[in-house]
DNA sequence: ATTATATAGAACACATTGTTGTGTAGCGAT
DNA sequence: ATCGCTACACAACAATGTGTTCTATATAAT
């Protein structure tokens, strides 16, 4: 039915999309321009402006580039603090050490006024606290932590906390916070009264 | 000693953030230009080059001219709960309502890159921190919370919250989210050991 | 009134954004 | 192998933003 995509066009693509990454990292949102890619990679201006017609959609693409690497998959076999701070701890190096963690700030702030940032924003945040809801929820399955507490709440701190620091109060994420967090949560959690 | 300014300096800046705040809440920072400005307000290009040599300048300037308003001094002759609700309803408030709030993730994501915007988002975090530490200490000396807890992580949490729902998640920060909020967070404060 | 300086206005160079048109090269299908 | 389609390179172009420099005028401080 549909006919195959032309080799060219994804060839262009991932070209030019690596590039735009580097000079993401390197110097900003700003400086990936249909030039500065055109310069880094040999293709031609008009050719990016074809694949991109407006430089939003060029920088939004640059973004999902870079978004696709840390995918978490909770850890749920129990006991909480292991699954927590396995879990927490991925995302940690996730923020600390990928393409991603880098660029999120420049991400979260496109998302103030780019809707397709926004949509990468709110999967991502999706994907991360059903992620860790899940890690609850098996916890009250083995009957870890009381059963009748609403888990949504502290799946949300959960998750607000490494952001919070990293991406606002520009903080550093590491073992000791690590730790400490772990333990923080999951005697919220484990508290005999909601 | 000092001389005292020229009055003509005062008036012309600010006129010039008056008017760049207002771009920037409508068309967010990049519409913020010394062509732009000028054009809202008569002065000459000439002239707001000759006050933000350089358009970083000029939009972090205007992120300080928006940032000023929200202080909030915390409440701290309880009950906790009281003051909790309280102090965090006026940070509700203002980050729904004021300018500051509408601009302030474009001035996180500045901070990723600009010391100057990251400097604006460390004090005002710095500030927010020491009002809710200063909640948990007067219940700390009332008798309300337990004395040997560390308070730091849990201030954190007080905070990080909204911020995240707010520019990181997308959530709204409405009366129902902030009642669950302070009854989680003093139900963590309150709890009998550490 | 004199001096210093803030402002207005214009001219200039340069980069980025975005469009358009022409020719070339490569892909898929017959 | 040839054909048509289209991605690509290249060049010219307009509009806007960035930043500098110059002159003339207006205004504040003395």
């Amino acid at each position: 039915m549909k006919k195959p995509e032309d080799p060219r066009l994804a060839a262009t693509r991932n070209l030019a999309l690596d590039a735009a990454l580097d000079i993401l990292q390197e110097d900003g949102v700003m400086a990936v321009t249909h030039a500065s890619v055109s310069k880094a990679t040999g293709v031609s201006r008009s050719t990016l402006y074809r694949h991109w017609p407006e430089i939003d959609r060029l920088r939004t693409e640059t973004f999902k580039h870079a978004a696709t690497p840390p995918h978490i998959p909770p850890k749920t076999n129990g006991p909480l603090r292991a699954d927590l701070k396995w879990t927490l701890g991925r995302l940690m190096s996730a923020l600390n050490e990928t393409a991603w963690g880098e660029i999120a700030p420049q991400v979260i702030a496109a998302a103030a006024t780019d809707q397709e940032a926004r949509g990468l924003i709110n999967d991502l945040m999706a994907e991360r606290m059903t992620g860790v809801e899940a890690i609850f929820a098996a916890a009250e399955k083995r009957g870890e932590i009381p059963p009748d507490q609403s888990i949504r709440p502290i799946v949300e701190m959960t998750i607000a906390v490494p952001y919070f620091r990293k991406y606002i109060n520009g903080e550093p994420l590491n073992e000791d916070w690590l730790d400490a967090h772990v333990e923080l949560i999951c005697s919220l959690a484990e508290k005999p009264e909601a």
